[in-house]
DNA sequence: CTGAAATAGTTAATGTATTAACTATATACA
DNA sequence: TGTATATAGTTAATACATTAACTATTTCAG
């Protein structure tokens, strides 16, 4: 049992266990959820954005941001507009409402991340990161079954 | 939008993404879910565990462990045993079916915690680990609003 | 130019996740 | 001894996640 609770995919459960409530508080009290507000962070900082954009830069699947986007949608936060050049494309865009609620939403997140930051030394923020980022990139890239290099570079 | 790509649920679920699909892959064969198989693993440590047990040790809410139970059951991989003594309590077993997966199964998943292991070296793992406890523990404890010693504590 | 293959978006089916409410039983205390 | 309260499990409602399939375009090779 103990191989498994020290898991990775658990290790990390119980990090974003512990992470996410501060958000979700917050969350509640404006009704979003957590992934309506990946796409909204993304929407807000520019000009039309494609659905398929979205995707990538807030590790939504595609058929899961159908969904989100209807929802925000009726609450009136973004505006679907299909694009006239590549008629396949849709892009997202932020409503004027939408913007108020950033106003007001935006600072209390920043001031969770900040908080969080605050727990750790910068050093060590700085390290697991890293790590994190490296088997990210070992997994997504070297090894499709057996990642020969990699292994033969880290042993220890 | 660079400050939110940074933040710790933004990290923590980029590591995910790519942590799980090796997981996923076995799953699929074996017709199971993740949270399926979070379950059994804890099934088969032992005697018998009761609903409220697994929640606490698999990360997940009580009110999904319902469902997830029903599934397995239906497929006849665990049972569910009223209590005697306390007659809320609700005990899972396994059967001798699911040993049978048992056997099977967590080779493959074994082999995969140890090729996560070996992507990075030892003590880039422990200090990753040990961050991410600390900051579970921070967030779980001390601070229900502000945390003042830990701030002081790790000023930069 | 045309048909195969790729791309953007969507739908459908199934399985969680989250919150709130609700039942049944157990415990604690006035 | 009741009675408030806590606990174990469940249900219901809504929102996502995941996989597969399907439509509408677009791209690209022959």
């Amino acid at each position: 049992m103990e191989e498994f609770d020290q898991s990775l995919p658990m290790i990390l459960n119980r990090a974003l266990d512990s992470v996410l409530p501060p958000y979700r508080e917050i969350f509640l009290r404006y009704e979003l959820t957590e992934p309506q507000w990946r796409i909204l962070r993304v929407v807000w900082t520019g000009e039309k954005i494609k659905s398929v954009d979205l995707a990538s830069r807030t590790l939504l699947a595609p058929a899961s941001i159908v969904g989100i986007i209807d929802r925000l949608e009726k609450k009136g936060l973004v505006s679907r507009v299909r694009s006239t050049s590549d008629r396949r494309a849709v892009y997202i865009t932020a409503t004027a409402e939408s913007r108020k609620l950033q106003e007001e939403v935006s600072p209390q997140i920043a001031a969770i991340q900040k908080r969080m930051k605050s727990l750790v030394s910068e050093d060590d923020w700085d390290h697991m990161e890293q790590t994190l980022v490296k088997i990210s990139y070992l997994l997504n890239n070297d090894l499709p079954a057996d990642m020969p290099e990699a292994t033969a570079e880290n042993r220890q």
